[in-house]
DNA sequence: GCCCCGCCTGAATGCGCTTTCAGTAAGCGC
DNA sequence: GCGCTTACTGAAAGCGCATTCAGGCGGGGC
């Protein structure tokens, strides 16, 4: 059999012996065709495998039951739960998901914006912080608006500055303010902590409440005491392996990601040092795997998964207006063996 | 400002004084344009914040420049460090990647298909192991089968059975068999297994591997011994639980998969069981996350990473026969401080 | 000075589909 | 039996873009 292209609707329509319209019709049941007349063209349609041509059809008008979730990488768990979130509210609705990571360049995050947007998606969800720079905001913004003019839906989860768009904000400051209290309380008076790139607004938060809290406390935080690494498991193995060859003089130690928190007990494994005997250990987000470590690790647990779908919920409501929705998650601290009492 | 529906082609020909032609030579290039010209086009294109329609790009004959990839879970690690090493070759190709999950529901597996193919993609990469009812292998074959006609690139990763395409397979079974010696040799003879669903071709071919090297050793391997759990933590919890109040004698458990390992190991723990020294674990795959327990996973150690690498370079490689290419790649036994000998 | 050639530009065509719009045949009331 | 409504069906018009085909214009060769 000589190697084909896709079937069109014409041909469909030619096996069958109708027209174009009817056949359409009958595939789609847009309109009352007689009986016999549509089965011959299903039957027609099976036999050359058609599949219609998204590109036409979504040219000629119909809408797309795909949305788009950009992150910064969904292999990291954080955004796997809240992108789990969001697939489930998608699934209820009947539309189909697809993913994609920036590996945080903005112009990745852009390409793909732009051909979610190109592809007419039904939504776009962004999930994560965004850039310091402001050029690069407005050029995303400049971007969406039309897209939203256009009827796209759009909502970001846990990034605020400059995009007015539909928000799910998790409440990174009062968090990390909780956890200082709580570690506080636990007689802890001399810390590290532990933060990825400062540009990003997660991260610029979390360290705020926890600095201001301890402030609150009259307990310093001297900038040596903060270490920035990369947003990940290698970046906290780093820095912390920073600050112990700095010669460490905490109690403990606060990551602002738990995964940066894997890294770091890593790192204090690797020298020897032992958790909480030796250092208390806290993180951020509660991604699931942090239960399984050994300890399991103290950290503010956000509704990961309820992030992500509020955020489609959103996005999925109508907002005639187009005021601008904001919704805040609270996070909780969750106590567990990695910190404990100073005596 | 009246919300407009996006610009168009015309609409920045028209504010450039241009035809349609010159305004889409000046914006891809395709063809030589004065440049007072060109400045003026893109000038407009700008001001219009014009993005072109993917679809009707698409439908005149332009081809994608996005991938799509198919697992059954994007937030388990094993897919989702497959996905990294497809991303980066994808990402050298100037490709973009999209990620689909289909939790192992072979109608929405089709559905996701289905839109890419609808979509043009310039390639569908299926990772995972298909579904035992040929029923649906055969849906997705015709599904695939016109794409792959149309000039579309399809690869698979660990995944064999009825699929006529390029395959990237891990050799599963001899990885298992290698395991089983390896546990054999730290003198250990009563086992048990926890598998996932059987269904699935990586599963079975795992067991066999295992209970194969076994036989061969005269070392017996009851079905009681071997419980089935879903393919997540949780699944491997509840099997070991399972294995726990049924009384437990064996000396070593061999997981199908490093996740359900790290359930089994979380199970243990809450029995208040010590790996290794009452129990050795080992698991399979080598997720990135199992260096970091406590204790350390013995595993079958897959590059995961150039599992997906191949099979994108598989799916951009011109394959002017059409004959399958099947790359196999073999796996590693790591020994780490799950395991321990038998004294 | 004339012709030919090359370089750009614009008009027009078609990609595959949905959707009017107009039309035909059947069905109904009288 | 005629006119009118009802119920489908088919022809045709775009949707927004890339691209082919014909020019138009200027420059170089003779």
């Amino acid at each position: 059999m000589q190697p084909r292209p896709h079937a069109t609707l014409e041909d469909v329509a030619r096996a069958a012996g109708v027209s174009l319209a009817t056949a359409s019709r009958a595939l789609n049941g847009t309109a009352p065709v007689r009986p016999h007349l549509r089965d011959r063209v299903l039957e027609a349609a099976g036999q050359l495998a058609y599949t219609p041509n998204a590109h036409a059809r979504a040219l000629a008008g119909a809408s797309h039951r795909t949305v788009g979730v950009i992150c910064h990488d969904v292999s990291d768990p954080y955004f796997a739960t809240v992108a789990g979130g969001i697939m489930r509210v998608a699934d209820d609705n009947d539309l189909l998901v697809m993913l994609a990571s920036t590996f945080r360049d903005p112009e990745r995050e852009l390409a793909y914006v732009s051909i979610l947007r190109a592809e007419r998606a039904a939504a776009i969800l962004l999930i994560g912080s965004g850039f310091e720079n402001p050029d690069w905001e407005r050029a995303l913004h400049t971007e969406l608006e039309p897209y939203i003019n256009g009827g796209g839906r759009v909502a970001v989860v846990s990034r605020h500055r400059s995009l007015r768009v539909d928000a799910v904000l998790p409440e990174n400051r009062a968090g990390a303010a909780a956890m200082a209290r709580a570690l506080l309380d636990l007689g802890h008076r001399r810390f590290a902590v532990l933060t990825g790139p400062r540009t990003l607004t997660t991260v610029a938060d979390r360290v705020a409440g926890f600095r201001d809290e301890l402030t609150r406390a009259g307990v310093p935080l001297h900038t040596d005491d903060v270490v920035e690494g990369a947003f990940t498991r290698d970046g906290g193995y780093a820095a912390m392996t920073d600050l112990l060859t700095r010669g460490l003089d905490a109690t403990c130690v606060f990551a602002v990601t738990d995964v940066m928190a894997i890294g770091a007990l890593a790192a204090l494994r690797d020298h020897g040092l032992s958790v909480p005997a030796d250092v208390s250990v806290a993180g951020f987000d509660d991604i699931p795997i942090v239960r399984d470590l050994t300890p399991p690790l103290t950290t503010v647990a956000l509704p990961l998964q309820q992030l992500g779908e509020r955020a489609m919920q959103l996005a999925l409501t109508e907002n005639p207006g187009r005021r601008r929705r904001i919704h805040r998650m609270a996070g909780e601290v969750v106590l567990r063996a990695s910190t404990a009492k100073v005596p």
